[in-house]
DNA sequence: GTCTATATTCAGATAGAC
DNA sequence: GTCTATCTGAATATAGAC
């Protein structure tokens, strides 16, 4: 059912899906759904929070500070392995994913504080990541590092709108990200 | 009235902005509305075609070919000033922007198609552009330009919902964006 | 072109049987 | 837990005066 949601929302957006909709879709009547969630608004509170608290729950281990790994290109490979995962996650929850970036407004102040919140988590463990790449010599040091991190998590965010896996692997764009952070994709490099 | 609407609808999505509301916020009462745009749809649909079509109309010709410019550093010159103005559009138009990113969604098919295509001018021009700078030889061109501008493009369209001029300027983030795609932010580049 | 007042539609929510 | 039937409120949209 909410699977059920959570695709409605992104096909038609949440105005223009109904209750009935929703039930329908999940081979049920209207009037059941009322069982599991008291609203509509409920019912999408649901979604977006099943996709921040699975994205949170699946990135924050890998960003965290991790000292066995060792060598030179420790933060490298770090950086490829959890931006990999945060877009693998929002492309696998699709639905969700997009639901929660479009939807979030519809919901009440309270509510969008909690996600923000929620939100922060991640955002926070990317920062210190960054800084931490920096410290180690990773990273220049004269640049913005908020800004960078938001350019990034940007544009890993995007990848669930227009990933296709008949095009190109998703290994490769997590490649292309590295290799834009740390290299450029300037030749002969 | 426009204006009013697309602030709206940004802060409070689509659902909860009702016709009432926007009367409101443009000094007019409801029924007035309807003397401009026939329905809430219609109202929408004008929000999100100003802002596709303006965005549009600034980018597309800082990105078409220009062989005045000459020099070396043609294509990070142009790619530099087209993602900037791509940005300072979306910011200055921030309301229409999400707007648009948000609600696309909520207006039936025909409508939706109809942005779609739009939107594929613009994507069309910056392909293009990349393809250019990959054979004038100032890109790789053993990488995806597909997957290089649809995160390019992803990240700028984020911008406008974190940028603040206070923590810095626009023209640092598209130098930041810029470095990126060509040099990478490792140390001594 | 803008107003007031109102019609109409419709979808969220509820009650109560099973 | 799920159904049917229904209530109810609210918001879009309309009509017609000014």
């Amino acid at each position: 059912m909410r699977n059920a949601a959570a695709r409605l929302f992104r096909e038609r957006g949440y105005a223009s899906t109904t209750m009935r909709d929703v039930a329908e879709h999940a081979e049920m009547q209207a009037g059941s759904i009322y069982y599991y969630y008291p609203s509509k608004q409920a019912l999408l509170h649901a979604v977006l929070d099943h996709v921040i608290t699975t994205l949170t729950r699946r990135t924050l281990p890998l960003l965290a500070d991790d000292d066995s790994a060792g060598g030179g290109c420790r933060f490298r490979h770090r950086f490829r392995a959890a931006i990999h995962e945060h877009m693998l996650t929002t492309i696998e929850m699709g639905d969700y994913a997009l639901s929660f970036r479009r939807l979030v407004n519809e919901l009440p102040e309270d509510a969008r504080q909690e996600f923000a919140q929620k939100r922060s988590q991640l955002d926070e463990q990317w920062a210190q990541f960054l800084l931490n790449a920096a410290r180690a010599g990773e990273m220049r040091d004269d640049v913005d590092l908020g800004a960078v991190r938001l350019l990034l998590v940007g544009a890993a965010n995007f990848t669930h709108e227009w990933f296709n896996p008949e095009r190109g692997s998703l290994d490769s764009i997590a490649d292309i990200v590295t290799a834009m952070l740390f290299d450029g994709l300037s030749p002969g490099r």
